[in-house]
This record gives structure tokens, sequence and C-alpha cells, in this order.
DNA sequence: TGGCAATTTCAGAAATTTCTGAAAAGACTA
DNA sequence: TAGTCTTTTCAGAAATTTCTGAAATTGCCA
């Protein structure tokens, strides 16, 4: 591995971090190189920088451009293919929460769905229609919740999470306006 | 796999979606059978509905209580061990996102801050650096929102998550408030 | 068209993870 | 203490995933 120590010891970690998500330690590895890089790179100065073969880079890239997460680039006179993240880090957490979504919580969303429609006999089925529906609902306040915020521009988002709980607060004060002035009724 | 159809699809499914996560595929099974059960079941009434070894079992039921999943149980006069997942789908959540932060989410933050403490030479690497810095503040944004909204109860949670765009139009009202009246700035 | 550079594919090797049966360990009872 | 029921451990088998080198494909240029 052809790596200064600090890129080294992150891309380690980031790769053993893969591995728990379901992408694999190369992925992992690659994404964690392109991530520190100045600049774009190509699928050879990939294999340099980790010492791993060329097919799998290809693999890795190709899994990596699947998942959103790495940009395909060219240079002028030059046809190989450059990769890159995103410059913004919170670009990079958009795509990575919507194909999650797209790959885990919607499909189950889907399932379960089904489920619930079955007509069922026995009591043991009833009660586990019961425990799915739970389930359900959870999901679906989940999924709404994060349809509404995925709508907000970035610095929207980053005040409401600054906020924090402090937003219960902010809620008091307009039940508070609410409740006594009647006027500010219509600004829900 | 001795389970009603109802229950044997979502099982299928769950053991498929664990196998995404970390979890193997067995361990999602039996997650989803102690789920949806009516009452906590013993390893050996898992083995029958799975159909998979007691030895397979009794290491899923360790992994799974070490992600503190499940709970254990007794009956009187029945030395054997009964599990269950607790019945409120939201602790659910909490221990999932609580167990995940700690495995995946904290250990990452402590590598983080260590390589930006460190004292770099190239340009690659102080640009490595910055990068990181990047991600550092993105997950320090987001652990700080987590340990304020874990604080909340439910039915607070729930609040929120179900108003979700909304609040940004109360935010916007307390914006105005703010910058126009000078004394609703006191609120927050 | 042939020749070259780059990427992709893919069969099999290597590594890792998962699973099993058998044995060991624990824990209770008589 | 021996006997029984239960859970755990663990070495090796089975299954799956990852990785590689070689070959095939793609796309460009002359």
């Amino acid at each position: 591995m052809q790596l200064p120590p600090l890129v080294q010891t992150f891309v380690l970690h980031f790769g053993e971090m893969g591995s728990r998500w379901g992408i694999n330690r190369t992925v992992g590895q690659i994404y964690a190189v392109l991530f520190v890089a100045e600049r774009p790179l190509n699928a050879d100065e990939i294999v340099e920088r980790l010492g791993v073969s060329r097919s799998n880079v290809s693999m890795g890239l190709k899994e990596l451009q699947a998942w959103n997460l790495v940009r395909l680039q060219h240079r002028p006179g030059d046809r190989r293919d450059y990769f890159a993240t995103p410059e913004d880090v919170w670009q990079i957490v958009r795509t990575l929460v919507e194909e999650r979504k797209k790959r885990e919580i919607d499909p189950t969303l889907t399932i379960l769905r089904e489920l619930l429609m079955q007509r069922v006999e026995t009591d043991a089925e009833r009660h586990a229609q019961a425990r799915l529906g739970e389930m359900h609902d959870l999901f679906e306040l989940f999924t709404g919740w994060y349809d509404d915020m995925r709508r907000l521009e970035t610095d929207r988002l980053v005040q409401l999470l600054t906020l924090g709980t402090k937003v219960q607060k902010v809620l008091e004060m307009k039940d508070r306006l609410t409740r006594r002035g009647g006027r500010a009724d219509k600004g829900d």
C-alpha cells in the first residue's frame, strides 16, 4: 500500500467499516482513497495506492458507480477514466441515505404492505400481522419524515440539526403564540 | 421451515435484509421469528421454526444479546432460556441506533480525531486532513443531534417526525420574529 | 482495416464466513 | 455424588464472498 501513514490509517479503517455495512473491504478502501485525494484518480493510480489487482479495482469502481458514490470524469487528451467523490460532503450523505433507502427500506415496505393485505386464519398469524403493522407504521413515519427532510437546502438542514431538541422549545413558543394570539394560527 | 406462509415470507425477507447489514442471515431470521412471536421462545422452538442446527441458534442468540436486541426470560419450573424482542417497537429502534452508533460512528470519530491531531508534511496530507476534518464535523453534528433526540420521550419524537418540514415554517416564523422584534430573541 | 490503450468479464483460487455435529461445560435434582 | 437437561464451544465441512490473472471487449486513432 503506497500511501502516507495518515491516509493509510484512514483507508484501512474505512475498509473495515465498509465491511460492517454491506460494502466489501476493497470497495471501502477505494472510496476512502478517492475521498481524500486532491484530484480525480484513474484506476491504475488506485491500484498503485492500494496494492490490489487491476480487475478488483475495476469491479469496485463499478459498484461505487452503481451506488452513485463516485463521479466519472475525463481529461482532455487522456482517454482513461478518472474518478472522484463529490466535493460537498452533504451531497455524499444525501446519496448514501437515498441509496440505502432504495435498497433496504423500500423493498421492506413493499413486502410489509403485501403481507398486511393478506387474509389470515390463525391467532398466531393475526398476532404476527399486528406486529408487522407496527413495523410498517414505523417505516412509513420515517420515510415520510425523510421525504420532507431531503427537500431542505443544506444550510436549513444544518440549522435544524444544530438546534436539536431546542426545536421543541421553538414549537412550544409557537404553541403559546398560537393559543394566545389566535391570529398566528394561520401560520400553521 | 415450520412457519405459516405469512410469517415465512417475512422471516426470509428479514434474513436477506440482515445480510445487507452486518448481521448474517440466520441471525436476521431468528430475530424475525422472535419479533412476530406471540410469546417468548426457547432455542428449540426457534430450531423447529427455522430448521437450522441447535448450535447455530445458540450462536445467533448470543449475537442478538450482544446487540441488546433480545431479552432473556425464564418461566417458573422450566429451566430453559426464553427469548423475546421488546414489545415497544420504538425501544427496538432506540437500541438499534444506539448500538450501531457505538460500533460504527464512535470508533470512526476516535480515529478521525487522532488523525486530525497529527502534524503533517506534504500537500497531499494537508488536503487529506482537511477532508477528514469535513467528515469529522459532519459526524459531530449528527452525533450531537442524536444525543439530543435520544433524550426525547417517544411521543415527542413522533410529534417532531410527523411535523417534518413544517418545523421549517415555524423556524421561519421564529426568524422573522427574531429579526424584527428583538424581544423574541430571548426565547432562543 | 489493424494496432494500441483502456476497461470489463469471468473462471477458478484464495480467503472468509457460516453452519454443523459432537463433545464439553453448567446447573439443577435426587 | 450421579444423572439429566440445557447451553456453549469448537474443529472441521460447507457455503459464500472476494480476489486475481488471463482473455475478451470496447473504443479510439492512423
